[in-house]
DNA sequence: AAGTTGGTCAACCGCATCAAC
DNA sequence: TGTTGATGCGGTTGACCAACT
């Protein structure tokens, strides 16, 4: 026989988190680290399935995770690891620190996938479009969703000198000189030594000790930071991240 | 002011893979 | 060795909000 199964459907909360549940699972996280998620609900409490405590914490609560739209730099890392892995946004995610694959995989979605095709980029080749229609005229039955061949793993700068002249107006001009960050190839090649070896540990431990969990404080000073079992943090500390957080805002 | 449209993003669903039995 | 469940991943949905008409 295998193993239990990880929750029954029945009696199993769906739907937006609420700060109580949000609560008890940084409470459980922090306490008992990362163990088995399928015994997660039951032991911190919650009428919600693994799977689901899972989601919330490595999409939203974990510490370390950065907030806020990704950076030019950032961008670029992701159009040109897109271009090396496709769909694969756990990989891209894994270097990206503080991102995660979901959060990517969205601002793929709404942002950088119209960015492309405004500058004529195929988001799923990242080759220019018009080339693209050439090829499928050529070999129309298969176009390639893989991302494993040498030509999808082209840094979209590659192609920049290509690329189809209508994406010349002065927003395009400047979408240009971001993509051609991607022409630092020391850049991208310094974060992709290994395939398979994430920049960040994949065995991630909490530790309260990043500055980038300064989200987080914020959101135990709204819930009451002893409810969070967090009070080793000093005020001092929690002014040092103020500060930094009102910094940031300005 | 009310209705419509589009953008954003958290969360769910279903599948693939791996491990336990 | 086959079956079953846990976990992880990518695709998709839907709620919410702001801009626009």
């Amino acid at each position: 026989m295998g193993r239990q199964p990880c929750c029954d459907k029945l009696g199993v909360k769906k739907g937006p988190w609420t700060a109580e549940e949000d609560k008890k699972l940084i409470n459980f996280i922090l306490t008992n680290g990362q163990c088995c998620w399928r015994a997660v609900p039951k032991l911190a409490g919650l009428r919600r399935c693994g799977k689901s405590c899972r989601l919330r914490w490595t999409n939203y609560l974990r510490p370390d995770l950065k907030r806020g739209l990704l950076s030019e730099a950032e961008e670029q890392l992701v159009i040109d690891l897109h271009a090396r892995l496709g769909n694969r946004w756990s990989k891209i995610a894994a270097r990206l620190p503080g991102r995660t694959d979901n959060e990517i995989k969205n601002h793929w979605n709404t942002h950088i996938k119209k960015k492309l095709l405004k500058m004529g980029i195929d988001p799923v080749t990242h080759e220019p479009l018009h080339q693209q229609l050439l090829s499928e005229e050529k070999a129309p039955s298969n176009v390639s969703q893989s991302q494993e061949s040498d030509s999808g793993r082209q840094c979209v700068a590659e192609n920049d000198s290509t690329m189809n002249s209508e994406a010349n107006s002065s927003d395009d001009s400047l979408l240009l000189e971001d993509i051609n960050v991607c022409k630092n190839e020391s850049l991208v090649n310094s974060l992709w030594l290994d395939d398979e070896a994430p920049l960040v540990d994949a065995s991630w431990e909490p530790s309260l000790e990043e500055n980038d969990c300064a989200w987080l404080l914020q959101d135990c000073q709204d819930f009451g930071i002893q409810d969070f079992g967090l009070d080793c943090f000093s005020d001092i500390e929690f002014n040092v991240l103020n500060t930094l957080d009102m910094g940031e805002k300005h």
